[in-house]
DNA sequence: AAAAAAC
């Protein structure tokens, strides 16, 4: 079997290797290493915790090993589509550089250009940089792409999606082309594979399976939510979250909730902390700083809950989530595979659990055709199950406990048009804001576009985990976008239009072992298992409740 | 429909 020492590469850059814990190198880092060391193009085909990340910065800092940067002239580029990914590649390049004299420069937007261009003017032999910041670099006359040998593009399909496309060709066009270029997708969208069908010369192809699909180390569920009453939605949604939440217990030792909008990642962390959870938010309209640190903090175990927009969806590596919480069905239910694959990685074990809104169930079917599976229905924690009555005119005396308190009325004052932000919230407008505010009278200030009125809920309840107890164990696999060791055959291509396909393919047990003891659970994935041990209690509950109205 | 990314 391969080694990273069959692979000639550096000592230094194999001293580095070995002390990140790694002796084996991943499918995706076997193929495109010698390729790359060789001086050919590569197009990757992979998924992060694929070691996708170290199958292109192994080799650049192997080939950049030799010879010295120029100022203003980057000798290699790294292009990533979001600030978090392109710190996470950064990150990966100081682990494997540490022993070489390379330096690099991470420019991203939300940070001051500053620092960003005293370290160019020195001269960098890595440019790692989002599209945006970099061009705007460029056009500042700071920055000459002329001296690029090496340019990589990661998550091209996201690029797609994120319409960087024109920028990515025009920054290829800036740049030399006799370069090299590692260019990797997670699928070949038409649109991709004419990007790489311009840009790259005779690559090397490597195609690698995305890491465990879906079903089978990640436990799914989904509750069925309907609202009592149309104005109290909003809060008793999330109320559904806490349930959940709690009916984990301590086997969620954390997680990420992800919600559709970015106004919802706010009200829902606010709703969260205000609950006595320890959460806090993640979205792009939020402090760069602030983005740093909270991820910071959630990869070291002191926050046990991401609230996060579709931000950190993709390619986020953050081993040891035990859990992932749809609060909103995703749009795009190719976003749902990206969102849950949040957890279970690295072979662990993990659970996905949804809430779906009447207005979600379109998108709910969207997403049990893409994984070509249905998932497990839970009943509502709080025993309002959809099914009851499909009707519920406004039923004012049913409301559990605590919301009680709510001022019926508060919902009718719409707030004033200012942001045009939150105008837009589709089914319930009126719900972000005024609903939450208990005590307030109907008069609470028009809560800015990032709703900060989020004193619904109740009174804190769950008793605040402390943050130690989530603490992962120091995980030194973190780096290598994880598990090298395993491996899988390649199999097909995942193109948009193939991925239904993509997915019968789903049980080869290449997979080794990833999953060891639970597993029994997950095998049954696709009858109606239970979600666990906490189960049964409130399916009773639910249905007295359910008699009882 | 929304998110992300440049100031």
């Amino acid at each position: 079997m391969t080694k990273f020492s069959d692979l000639n590469l550096d000592a230094k850059v194999l001293k580095a290797i070995e002390e990140a814990g790694y002796e084996t190198p991943t499918p995706i880092q076997a193929g495109a290493i010698p390729a790359a060391l060789d001086g050919r193009d590569v197009l990757g085909i992979a998924q992060t915790g694929t070691g996708k990340t170290a199958s292109f910065t192994l080799p650049m800092i192997n080939m950049l090993g030799r010879g010295r940067a120029r100022a203003r002239m980057p000798r290699s580029l790294v292009l990533a589509p979001t600030r978090e990914l392109a710190a996470q590649v950064a990150e990966n390049f100081d682990t494997y550089a540490k022993y070489t004299k390379l330096t690099k420069a991470l420019l991203i937007g939300g940070v001051s250009f500053k620092e960003q261009d005293a370290l160019i003017d020195k001269g960098v032999d890595v440019l790692i940089a989002t599209p945006g910041r970099l061009l705007d670099h460029f056009e500042r006359g700071k920055l000459l792409l002329t001296g690029v040998q090496v340019m990589v593009v990661d998550e091209a399909d996201r690029m797609l999606d994120m319409g960087f496309i024109p920028d990515i060709e025009r920054i290829f066009s800036l740049t030399p082309f006799t370069r090299q270029t590692l260019f990797f997708s997670a699928t070949m969208a038409p649109e991709i594979e004419r990007i790489t069908n311009t840009f790259l010369s005779n690559p090397e192809k490597i195609e690698v399976a995305r890491q465990a699909t879906a079903s089978e180390t990640i436990t799914q569920g989904v509750v069925m939510f309907r609202a009592s009453r149309k104005d109290r939605s909003a809060s008793e949604k999330r109320k559904v979250l806490r349930a959940l939440i709690d009916a984990e217990g301590d086997a969620c030792s954390n997680a990420i909730i992800f919600c559709n909008r970015k106004v919802d990642v706010d009200v829902v962390a606010k709703s969260l902390t205000k609950n006595g959870y320890d959460a806090a938010p993640i979205h792009g309209d939020l402090e760069q700083s602030q983005r740093t640190r909270t991820l910071e903090g959630f990869r070291e175990g002191k926050l046990r809950f991401l609230v996060a927009s579709d931000v950190a969806a993709r390619g986020l590596d953050v081993p040891a989530v035990s859990h992932v919480f749809n609060f909103d069905v995703p749009g795009h239910a190719e976003d749902y595979v990206h969102r849950i694959g949040r957890t279970g990685r690295a072979g662990r074990d993990g659970k996905a659990i949804m809430i779906c809104s009447t207005s979600d169930e379109k998108n709910l079917e969207d997403v049990e055709r893409l994984i070509e599976k249905e998932i497990p229905r839970i009943d509502n924690p709080l025993g309002q199950s959809a099914a009851a009555d499909p009707e519920a005119p406004a039923r004012p005396a049913e409301e559990s406990p605590e919301s009680g308190e709510q001022p019926k009325r508060t919902r009718s004052r719409r707030k004033p048009k200012d942001s045009a932000s939150s105008a837009r919230s589709g089914e319930a407008p009126s719900e972000t804001a005024p609903v939450d505010a208990p005590g307030a009278p109907a008069e609470t200030p028009p809560a800015t576009e990032t709703a900060q009125g989020v004193q619904d809920d109740a009174a804190p309840k769950a008793p605040a985990r402390e943050t130690a107890e989530a603490a992962p164990e120091p995980a030194p696999a973190a780096q290598a976008d994880e598990a090298p060791e395993q491996k899988r055959p390649a199999r097909g291509k995942g193109s948009r239009s193939d991925r239904g396909r993509d997915k019968s393919q789903g049980q080869q047990s290449g997979n080794e072992q990833p999953r060891q003891g639970r597993n029994d659970r997950q095998r049954g994935g696709e009858v109606v298992v239970g979600m666990g041990d906490h189960l049964p209690s409130f399916i009773a509950k639910s249905f007295e409740e359910r008699q009882a109205s």
